[in-house]
DNA sequence: GGTATGATGGGC
DNA sequence: CCCATCATACCC
């Protein structure tokens, strides 16, 4: 089989103008897009989005730029199109990107990726597509346009009926916001997180 | 099949 | 103290 993922570089990276809209319409609208990653060496991952989360800003009691602007979350007050990532519980990474226009600070959070072609690793899960294609929070800030990290259009994307949603996944401490359908996923694919555990996927697939 | 829990460090 | 998680342990 043919390695598909060299001609990614050729695709056409999504422009600011694509991240500077309502949340909810850019986070459906990733389902099915292209994550590129670029080492040094020359090396190329890249993966399909399958699920997303939309955080939406200041009233939205999951977001973290809901208690406010600091240091952490000043990139989600600047322009659409931006990495955000941030560290949680001490071992893992979350890659967004940030949506809406400079002073609305909203995100969308990259939770899994279907491989294309080889990867040293599981996609399925935002801590482990990020240990994967080694993001940390040195990316906070790029612009996903360039690389060594991309965002890229691609010819077909997700059906809109092939999309589903759900609640966020942990953030019940958000009151109301914890309950709103702000997940969105390629429904029936089996590399959203969540699902059966990688042992027994690598096992259905052989 | 399921739920529970420890690891581990930065943010507020 | 709090986590936008994961891997492992253990129970059914």
């Amino acid at each position: 089989m043919e390695n598909p993922v060299p001609d990614l570089l050729l695709k056409t990276p999504l422009s600011r103008d694509f991240y500077e809209r309502p949340t909810v319409e850019v986070a459906r609208d990733l389902l099915g897009k292209v994550l590129l990653r670029e080492y040094d060496d020359g090396q190329l991952l890249a993966g399909r989005i399958v699920e997303v989360e939309a955080y939406l800003g200041v009233h939205d009691l999951a977001c973290h730029s809901a208690r406010g602007r600091t240091a952490r979350t000043a990139v989600m007050f600047g322009p659409g199109g931006r990495a955000y990532v941030y560290m949680i519980y001490g071992m893992y990474h979350c890659l967004n990107v940030v949506t809406e226009a400079e002073g609305s600070p909203c995100a969308v959070l990259i939770r899994a990726l279907e491989p294309l072609g080889d990867l040293p690793g599981s996609v399925s899960g935002p801590g482990r597509l990020c240990r994967t294609l080694s993001i940390d929070r040195s990316l906070t800030g790029h612009d996903l346009s360039r690389s060594p990290l991309t965002l890229v259009d691609i010819p077909s994307p997700a059906p809109p009926s092939a999309i589903a949603r759900s609640p966020r996944i942990g953030v019940g401490y958000a009151g109301e916001w914890a309950e709103k359908p702000l997940r969105f996923y390629i429904d029936g694919n089996p590399w959203v997180s969540g699902q059966k555990n990688p042992r027994k996927l690598r096992k259905s697939r052989l």
